[in-house]
DNA sequence: CCGATT
DNA sequence: AACGGCTAATCGG
């Protein structure tokens, strides 16, 4: 099995040569490169009238560009119809003419002609790149750069390196250290960059990760390497490491040994408040990495203080940075081989467009012309549509005991396909009077699936073949990367599958369709609430339910077989009245509950473990005091049902604020720019602290997450809030952090027990439990 | 105090 | 650069 790493092109006689960079499983030679030279650059253009007379038109404007003209069929929404198959020399020359042919009378519309060239080709060979990938085949190297500032350029002082074949290195150029065995100190800054790409190389490595490398540690070097004369050659020989625009961001692209930066893998993968390195490690791996004050970095360096301490943290970041990417890059190589695009776009691609590639892989194969993305003015127009979405249950606000949660297995996919949903099956004149017809009254089809529903049935099948192979082989106590590469590949199905409905609601989608979207949320909608209502006609009580879910209480005490009882004849009455596509789920069994407003709820399970959903805990645009102390009075409610313990917790908190203990660490508050700073027209904390600290030199950014936190000084909240580097410990604004963080957070879950707000105004002021 | 903004 | 629903804090008239 040959695994395909990478794909680019260059331009040789004026065509382009494909080159392919293949796995050498022996790792005897680097790389296996596989030369292509007869794939041509193509688009297609739609003929208004006849294709014949349209092709005579093309022939006639004799554009140069043009090498071949040819009538062929395609299938646009289920109609067969000849388009023109316009083929050129070089794949500059479809964005060249395209426009060119656009103009042309006979011309509808140009089509496809916005693919890129190495992906197309990819699609069009049927290659499927990193087939049979995994984490001991592929040689996978992390690296990570130490900076200072001087004189307004930042200069690396180490490079950690670490690879899965178990070398690491933090090399630098000042201090030398025996009794470290990963330190290597080398003359100057320029031979620091050289031994780092040397080993790169040495190493014959497959995979080059980064945490933020397209940001920091890429654009770094490559600016060094320029002042320092290095050639800052990564990969193929001879191809220097490119930027590549990607929208807003950039992606460092090292040709022929992908780079992977996990930072947006893991953004996407994860959901935490946060997303540092250590954060990700802590969640991952439960257990702290060493952090270190980077502001200190540079004194410390320089008098030759600290010194052990700054390189183990420097290779902590490269051992961190590779165990990260040995957790999330197998979901990768399966994402890459589903979608057929190589390794380097697919993890740096969203859901939407994972989703898109696959719908494009599916439509060449099937012969069906791929629509266009939309351009401004219907992006606008798209924008502007809108549909209303899924049916939230206010919950019944208190504690609960004995709750059962049920939910439909992946609703919206199975929506899809049980109704056959697709912007091609509407309206069809096939099934006069027999379509399935949604709640908001859009027909579709009975009889022909459509390609969405198609491909979600094919991803829900090899979802439940992946976990059944999964089950067993964990049963066996098979190979353990094997095992992972199989759950990686369940996962990889799910985020696709569960990813369809908001593409075709998303307003860049090529197969965009509103009513599609709309119907999908109204299905939803009509299913979850007739669950409820039989719920309900079955005198169960559901105390919540939020757009596929729903929670129900039995407040008697219940064994475990009453407990499998219920749940078993509600499962199998819901059941057999859904079509076979849907089913309801049996969720789980949670000893108690407290429910506070819509979203916002906690359960805890037989075997003690917490959830929380919704409430501030899980908040980031929260000081730590007040999550942390939220969940010590949630436990405190939910296990030992004792109001007066939770209180006392309350009281300490606020003597330890007002007494000046907690350290700013447990005070900052997150928020993110999200746009210009002069764009705003309500200055939250977050751009006020922002601005304060640009004109102190700072640079602030859209999509940066201001760190602030609320001081002593000024009027307004906006005016006491200071980004975090230009405030001392002790210099918080105590009251604030009562008031505002902690007793809201915590009354939030008291008022939901039935306290009533007088009652939480004298526990707020007095901290006495007078009024429970 | 209340709607708008985030 | 997936969707909409929803809560809550803060600003600012």
């Amino acid at each position: 099995m040959e695994t395909l790493l990478d794909a680019t092109y260059r331009t040789e006689d004026e065509k382009a040569l494909i080159q392919l960079f293949y796995l050498s499983d022996t790792h005897l030679e680097d790389k296996k490169l596989k030369e292509v030279r007869n794939f041509e650059p193509y688009f297609y253009a739609v003929p208004r009238g006849s294709a014949q007379e349209f092709l005579e038109e093309i022939k006639a404007a004799k554009f140069p560009q043009i090498t071949r003209l040819e009538i062929v069929k395609r299938i646009e929404l289920r109609r067969e119809i000849e388009v023109i198959r316009i083929v050129v020399k070089h794949p500059s020359h479809v964005a060249e003419i395209r426009e060119r042919v656009a103009e042309l009378k006979k011309c509808e519309e140009t089509r496809e002609d916005d693919i890129r060239f190495v992906q197309r080709y990819i699609i069009d060979a049927d290659l499927t790149p990193m087939n049979g990938a995994d984490n001991k085949k592929l040689r996978i190297a992390s690296f990570d750069i130490e900076t200072i500032n001087e004189r307004d350029k930042i200069i690396p002082i180490i490079i950690s390196y670490a690879d899965n074949l178990g070398l690491r290195k933090a090399w630098n150029y000042k201090h030398e250290r025996h009794d470290l065995k990963f330190v290597e100190k080398c003359p100057d800054e320029k031979a620091m960059i050289n031994k780092f790409i040397e080993t790169v190389k040495n190493q014959k490595i497959d995979l080059i990760v980064t945490y933020n490398g397209d940001n920091y540690d890429f654009p770094v070097l490559k600016d060094r390497c320029k002042e320092l004369g290095i050639d800052f050659t990564l990969g193929a020989e001879g191809i220097e490491i490119k930027m590549e625009r990607r929208g807003m961001d950039m992606g460092a692209r090292v040709i022929g040994r992908p780079h992977i930066d996990i930072y947006p893998v893991c953004r996407r993968m994860f959901s935490l408040p946060r997303y540092t390195l250590e954060d990700v490690h802590l969640a991952l791996f439960d257990e702290e990495k060493l952090d270190i004050e980077v502001e200190h970095m540079h004194k410390w360096w320089d008098a030759g203080e600290n010194v052990d301490t700054i390189l183990s943290y420097a290779i902590a970041d490269a051992d961190s940075c590779l165990a990260i990417a040995l957790e999330v890059l197998p979901t990768e190589y399966e994402l890459s081989q589903l979608i057929h695009q190589p390794i380097f776009e697919v993890s740096r691609m969203g859901t939407g467009n994972a989703i898109e590639w696959l719908l494009m892989k599916m439509a060449h194969d099937k012969n069906i012309l791929v629509p266009q993305k939309p351009g401004d003015t219907e992006y606008a127009t798209r924008r502007m549509e809108s549909y209303e979405g899924a049916y939230v249950v206010e919950p019944e606000k208190g504690i609960h005991d004995n709750i059962f949660v049920f939910d439909f297995r992946s609703l919206y996919p199975s929506i899809i396909i049980a109704h056959n949903i697709d912007p091609s099956t509407i309206n069809c004149d096939c099934c006069e009077k027999e379509w399935h017809i949604s709640p908001t009254g859009i027909k579709f089809c009975k009889k022909k699936k459509g390609l969405i529903p198609e491909l979600l049935e094919d991803i829900l099948n090899s979802r439940v073949k992946a976990k059944l192979e999964l089950k067993k082989l964990v049963a066996e106590g098979g190979d353990k990367t094997k095992i992972k590469m199989l759950d990686a590949r369940q996962q990889a199905l799910k985020i696709l599958a569960n990813s369809a409905y908001g593409y075709m609601g998303f307003s860049r989608a090529r197969w965009y369709n509103n009513d599609c979207a709309s119907s999908v949320a109204a299905w939803g909608r009509e299913y979850i609430k007739n669950t409820i209502k039989s719920a309900q006609d079955e005198g169960f009580r559901v105390v919540y339910g939020d757009t596929d879910s729903l929670m129900m209480a039995i407040p008697e005490k219940l064994t475990d077989v009453q407990i499998n009882q219920i749940k078993n004849d509600f499962l199998t009455k819901i059941n057999k009245k859904l079509p076979p596509a849907m089913q309801l789920e049996f969720e789980g069994f949670y000893t108690r509950g407290v429910f506070v407003t819509k979203k916002r709820y906690a359960l805890i399970s037989p075997d003690k473990k917490l959830t929380v959903k919704g409430l501030e805990i899980r908040r980031r645009d929260w000081a730590e005091i007040a999550k942390r102390t939220q969940e010590q009075v949630l436990n405190t409610i939910l296990w030992e049902k004792n109001p007066q313990k939770a209180a006392e917790i309350v009281k300490e908190v606020v003597n330890d604020l007002r007494a000046g203990k907690v350290p700013l660490k447990d005070l900052l508050i997150y928020t993110q720019i999200t746009k210009p700073l002069g764009e705003y027209e309500n200055t939250g904390p977050h751009v006020e602290a922002a601005k304060k600290a640009i004109k102190r030199g700072k640079m602030v950014k859209p999509g940066d997450v201001i760190q602030y936190v609320i001081t002593k000084k000024g009027s307004s909240i906006s005016d006491k809030a200071e980004m975090i580097g230009f405030v001392n410990e002790n210099d918080y604004d105590a009251e604030y952090y009562i008031n505002n963080q902690v007793l809201p957070a915590v009354m939030r879950i008291l008022e939901a027990l039935g306290y009533q707000e007088e009652e939480l105004k004298g526990f707020g002021r007095q901290m006495t439990l007078g009024g429970f």
